[in-house]
DNA sequence: AATTTGACGACTGTCGACAGTATGTGGCCC
DNA sequence: GGGCCACATACTGTCGACAGTCGTCAAATT
């Protein structure tokens, strides 16, 4: 339950504490379902417990801690499969609105961007690093957010990746190391620089589904591991 | 023995600020980009810094409230064209998505929802209370994010409700009561019972359309009163 | 033996005070 | 007279302590 506490870099002792309890979460330091005291956590990190609570209520936000009632203590969001079916209908909604509002701003900078991205992936993939390359995964996908210039859509998609990373990181840490495969994302790239729209939605349906798929046999697994 | 027991009264002064806050800032007690001061606030509504601090990190997630950089000062936000337009296109997706999810879902007790709420619509409106309006507005739209069962979908619901509030308040306060019109969901009600999955597309389109156009000509007449 | 009740412990919610930072003001040098 | 720097000020960030609430467990009652 003690994790690590190291110095807090950061200009704002609660941008630094929300930092590291993200960290903490996805690297399974806090494991899905555990609780999260304010006492101790604040000792941990050598801090008092006023900024680490608001880095607490910024991690409920983004989904990777959860709250029962009022005076319940938070615990870390432990993995759904109701959750992960609502991460990717939402995401394959909000990624094609994405690609339809950016589509016709599609210029050099960005198809370099998108293959310069997708390059780190490999590199990530061919390195063994899963934090990498789930970092540099969602980098790539993240493109087209930005891409689309659209502040709202982009709030959007930061409360979607901060789940998504929880249930991609649980699914790294499961097994040795099933990470997307090295051309897993060929087609996604191929359309994306390609002229037609259509095509880039049906292949972001199925780039979707199949991810989905991956999420939920493994959370499958892991219920009957743990039962 | 078991008395009816519900909805369990305030308990949280965060919450309490947080609702007080919130009422202030879309009736215009706050106006659009005026400061907001932690210890002045604090001390107005008889509370310490700690839960109204919390209160007013919990408004700026919904967007009611913005803040510049790290020591700078937090204030109601200012209404913005760029971001009316995001709003609108978004929610016009978002909303979609709403329909196409709950579309086989529609049951007897959607089809009685959606009236009931209309008719409360209406009735606000001829009771010329512009706050009943929007809210009953509000509550009509937010029936088929609620039928959806898709709780990821809420959320992003409630993170533009808010905002749409605001830019609606504004709006009503500004001229006498350019509200919605009697007949304005006549159309959205009729397709939303139908069997007509296309034609609720395009009813939505066209009816965020016609709400951005209200939005951006009131913020456009503003701009220039101001200057 | 099962159920209720009371006290204990742990934790969250709240408070008042202190420290650090940005902004505006006045004086000083050029 | 204009520009630069020290200073005052107001506000946010942070802290340690206190108060209120919930869960647990054991004693007491039936």
């Amino acid at each position: 339950m003690s994790m690590a506490a190291q110095p807090l870099p950061r200009v704002t002792l609660r941008e630094g504490a929300a930092d590291a309890l993200r960290q903490a979460v996805l690297t399974g330091q806090l494991a899905p379902g555990a609780a999260v005291v304010e006492a101790t956590l604040a000792r941990a990190l050598g801090i008092s417990r006023a900024p680490l609570r608001e880095a607490i209520r910024a991690l409920l936000e983004e989904g990777l801690l959860v709250q029962s009632r009022a005076w319940g203590g938070v615990s870390v969001a432990p993995l759904d499969a109701t959750v992960a079916r609502e991460l990717y209908t939402l995401r394959t909604t909000l990624e094609i609105f994405a690609f339809e509002t950016a589509w016709d701003r599609r210029d050099a900078a960005f198809r370099a961007a998108l293959g310069a991205r997708h390059a780190e992936l490999l590199a990530a993939i061919d390195a063994r690093d899963d934090t990498a390359t789930i970092a540099t995964e969602l980098a790539l996908h993240g493109l087209v957010y930005e891409a689309a210039g659209h502040g709202l859509l982009l709030q959007a998609w930061r409360a979607i990746r901060g789940r998504l990373t929880l249930y991609w990181a649980a699914h790294h840490q499961a097994h040795g190391r099933p990470g997307p495969r090295r051309d897993a994302h060929d087609d996604y790239l191929r359309h994306a620089l390609g002229h037609d729209l259509d095509a880039m939605r049906i292949e972001l349906r199925d780039h979707m589904q199949r991810g989905l798929a991956t999420v939920l046999h493994f959370i499958e697994d892991r219920k009957e591991h743990t039962a």
